[in-house]
DNA sequence: CCCAAACATAGAACGTGTTCCTATTATGGG
DNA sequence: CCCATAATAGGAACACGTTCTATGTTTGGG
């Protein structure tokens, strides 16, 4: 999703100290790289660390632990994700119109990475209490592009009423149990984004 | 889906030879013991294999993974909660109640026993297409659980509507989340009880 | 300019899931 | 009873996440 290639290094122009910059972006590119080739178990620790050219200490420095690593991929990928999608309007007649608009979008985009999604889903799903912040984070974003998405626009924050939220929630765990069930194989992608929209329209009827 | 294991062979001969009394639920009965004491990460093979006195050869005979290990024991208890749930007819008067009872009664059973729910939980989330049927096991007993609970008692096959099992799939989905959130340390039991009942409502409002 | 502290590197080492190998022990058909 | 075959035991070996150690290298304050 971000910048195709940050894996080979561009340290031709600037000398030294350029190149130590930005350590955590080119590792952040690298597990991109690895896990759209070849899914959560590709995504090595010692791998990354080549890839990205540093040392495995220094990976586990900025990272500490796998899990770390590829959540915080999903919670750029999500924020970048949500950011996108604030800047337009979301086409629709009604809430439910707009939210399947959404999700189809969104889940389509992941579908087109079948390997990253698995990387990155799997890791959310196994991630324990201490990359809580993290998955926090996640769900934010969710909440946050769901809600929008129910409104048509950014909706102001006072106007979310608490139903919205619980609403966005409930739809985020559907979202999430589909998604899941395709990325272990247990459904098909037309599957998949059937189920979420059944869930949706019956969510907000 | 009647018998707790319908995966094993179940040898009926269990005279004899004490010490080679079914290797299987040997190895489920250690690894409920581990993962009761110490969660996920004290589910090591080698420790069940010792525990269930078999080698560790034998123990990957049985189960191929950790993880189907688990998910195994989960499915097992998934078809017992359910065969138990079958019995009777479940209280309440409308489907909404009668399904928060009975995922309130299931969930406060998981969180007994928080070491073990973590364990069985984080392995059904982590698993991979190769625990695709254990997985959809487990997903049956629940759809089963609720569609059951929905009608107060078990339903004649023809009796289920293509509705009610999107319904039974959605709160699945809802409680499957919940738990998780529970379970990583995200949400407290109250929380989670309580989201689980405020999403049932929505759902079958 | 200098030095202490933070940051990096290379790579060894360790734990646990998984695989593999060999010898031994049940099992069931003839 | 005997043998072929499968099942099991016991344990070495390997892979990968993670930690640790020893040794540079950068950086910012005095």
């Amino acid at each position: 999703m971000t910048t195709a290639n940050a894996l080979s290094e561009e340290r031709s122009d600037n000398s030294g100290s350029a190149a130590q910059r930005d350590r955590r972006k080119r590792i952040l590119d690298a597990t991109y790289e690895l896990a759209k080739d070849g899914g959560f178990d590709a995504v090595q620790m010692r791998a990354v660390a080549e890839s990205a050219d540093v040392a495995l200490g220094t990976l586990y420095r900025y990272f500490p632990s796998k899990i770390h690593l590829l959540v915080s991929a999903l919670e750029t990928q999500f924020s970048d994700a949500q950011e996108r999608l604030n800047m337009r309007e979301i086409p629709g007649d009604d809430a439910g119109e707009r939210v399947i608009y959404v999700l189809k979008r969104l889940t389509r985009g992941m579908q087109g990475d079948p390997q990253l999604t698995e990387a990155l889903t799997r890791a959310f799903m196994f991630a324990d209490a201490s990359v809580a912040s993290e998955i926090h984070a996640v769900g934010m974003s969710m909440t946050s592009i769901v809600t929008h998405a129910m409104h048509g626009t950014v909706p102001e924050p006072d106007a979310i009423t608490e139903e919205d939220v619980v609403l966005a929630r409930v739809i985020g765990d559907v979202w999430l149990s589909a998604l899941m069930a395709w990325v272990t194989g247990r459904s098909t992608a037309p599957e998949t984004a059937h189920h979420i929209e059944t869930a949706v329209r019956l969510i907000l009827r």
